[in-house]
DNA sequence: CGTTAATTTGAGACCATTCAATTTCGGTGG
DNA sequence: CCACCGAAATTGAATGGTCTCAAATTAACG
C-alpha cells in the first residue's frame, strides 16, 4: 500500500488553500466538497477557472511547477488531504501507474480548460450558463454523487456568474429561463435536471472532453 | 543522443494535424510557423484555443488519452515533426529528464489555458486583444523570434477574432484604437510592439503564468 | 493585372451590464 | 419557536459594448 505522508484538512467558506505567486509546497486532494480555482483581475473582477469536486486533485501543477499562477479557495465545508509537494513528487518518480494517473489527471484538467475557453467565447448566456451545468452534472454523476437527476450543489449564483463570465444579475436571469422551460430544478444547494436530453442539447454539450470513457 | 522516428511535415494554410474525435496516434513538433488549436460549435462558430509556435507540441494530451477532443489547423507554412505516439511515450518511460520536460509542457499549456479564460471571461475588447499580443510577443521573444519590438505574425483579423471571442468586425476596431493609441504597428504579417509598458498596463498582463523562468 | 482574400467603414439592433431597490432565504439568538 | 439579521436571490429600468448586416476599400497573389 501506499504510504503517503498527508494532512487532512477543514476549509471554511472562501479559505484559500493555494494563492498566486506563492511557492509551491504541497497538493491537495479533494476529499469531501468543492473548490475552485480562480484568478483576481486588476479591475476587481473575479474569474473562476474550475471547479473541483471530490476525488481530485485542485492544484497537481504544484509538483512541477515552481510558483502558483492562480489561487484556489473552498466552497463552505471543503476537506482535503493536504500532500507535501516532495513526497508525492517521489511516489511519482517510483511508481510509474501513479506518475501517468497523475498525467493523465492534469491532461484532464487542461481538456477542461479548453472547453472552458470556447464557453466563454462563443456561447451565448443561456447555453453557456447549460454547458457549465452539463459538466457537473456528469462529472458528480461519474463520482457517483447523484441521484435520480438531483445532486448537491453549492455554488452560490454569484460564483456561477465568476464561472461563466457573466454578472450575478444575468446570472440570475439566465437560471429563470432554464427553469421556465422546465431544464433545470434549483433551489438552495440542489440543482435537478429534469430533462438530460434537452439541457444537453440547449447548452451545445458534447461529453467527449470529460474523457469519462478512458 | 535520441533515436526517435519522426516525419518532417509540411501543412499549408488551414491544414489539418489533428481531427477531434480521431483517435490519437502521433503527436506533433512544430518546427516553422504557427499552428492552432480550435473548437468548432454546432451554431457554426468556431473557438481558437491557443495558438502555438516553433518549439511547441501542439497534442502532446495525445500520449495518453485515446481521443482528439478538439481540432489542430496549421497557419500558412507551417512545419511539423510527426512524431508516432508509440515510440514518444517509450522514450518517455525510459528518460526521466525527458518525461518530465513533457509532463511540464503540458502544464504550461494547462496554464495558458487557464489564462485565456480569464481573458475571455472577465475582460473587455481592448484588453483582451492587448493580451493576446503581450502573450505571443513574450512567447515569441522567449524563442528568439523578436527583433527590436517587432515580429512575424501571420494570424488574420479573422483568427484573431476567434481566438479572442470577438466578431472580425468588432477585432478590426479594436486593433485600430491600440494603433492609434500608439501601442502597437500591426500590418500585414508583421507586429510591433511600440510600447511595451503602456501595452502590458492596458493588457492587465502578467506573465507570471507563461512561467518563462522555470 | 485581374481576382480573391483581408481589412475597413457605417448604421441599427440586441444581449448583457449597471445601478438600485426589493424580496426571499438561511442561520442565530432570545 | 419566533424575531431578527446578513447573505443570497430577484426585479426593474436605463445604459452601453459588441454584434449583425452590408458595402466599400485595400492588400495579397498567381
Amino acid at each position: 500500500m501506499l504510504s503517503l505522508p498527508y494532512t487532512r484538512k477543514r476549509f471554511g467558506k472562501d479559505a484559500y488553500l493555494v494563492r498566486e505567486g506563492q511557492r509551491a509546497t504541497d497538493c491537495s486532494l479533494i476529499l469531501r466538497g468543492f473548490a475552485f480555482r480562480q484568478k483576481l483581475l486588476r479591475n476587481g473582477g473575479r474569474q473562476i477557472i474550475s471547479i473541483h469536486i471530490p476525488t481530485e486533485f485542485v492544484d497537481l501543477q504544484n509538483g512541477l511547477l515552481a510558483t502558483a499562477d492562480h489561487n484556489v479557495q473552498a466552497i463552505d465545508g471543503c476537506e482535503a488531504a493536504v500532500i507535501p509537494r516532495d513526497a508525492l513528487m517521489v511516489l511519482a518518480a517510483d511508481r510509474s501507474a501513479i506518475r501517468k494517473a497523475m498525467w493523465v489527471e492534469t491532461l484532464l484538467d487542461a481538456s477542461i480548460f479548453r472547453e472552458w475557453v470556447v464557453n466563454m467565447g462563443r456561447r451565448d448566456s443561456r447555453t453557456r450558463v447549460a454547458h457549465l451545468l452539463c459538466e457537473m452534472f456528469l462529472r458528480l454523476k461519474n463520482i457517483g454523487a447523484e441521484h435520480r437527476g438531483m445532486l448537491d450543489f453549492p455554488l452560490t449564483q454569484e460564483q456561477l456568474a465568476d464561472a461563466t463570465g457573466l454578472t450575478p444579475v444575468h446570472t440570475n436571469r439566465t437560471l429563470q429561463l432554464l427553469r421556465k422551460d422546465g431544464l433545470i430544478r434549483l433551489s438552495g444547494r440542489s440543482l435537478t435536471v429534469l430533462d438530460w436530453d434537452r439541457l444537453r442539447e440547449v447548452a451545445d454539450f458534447d461529453e467527449l472532453y470529460l474523457h469519462h470513457s478512458v
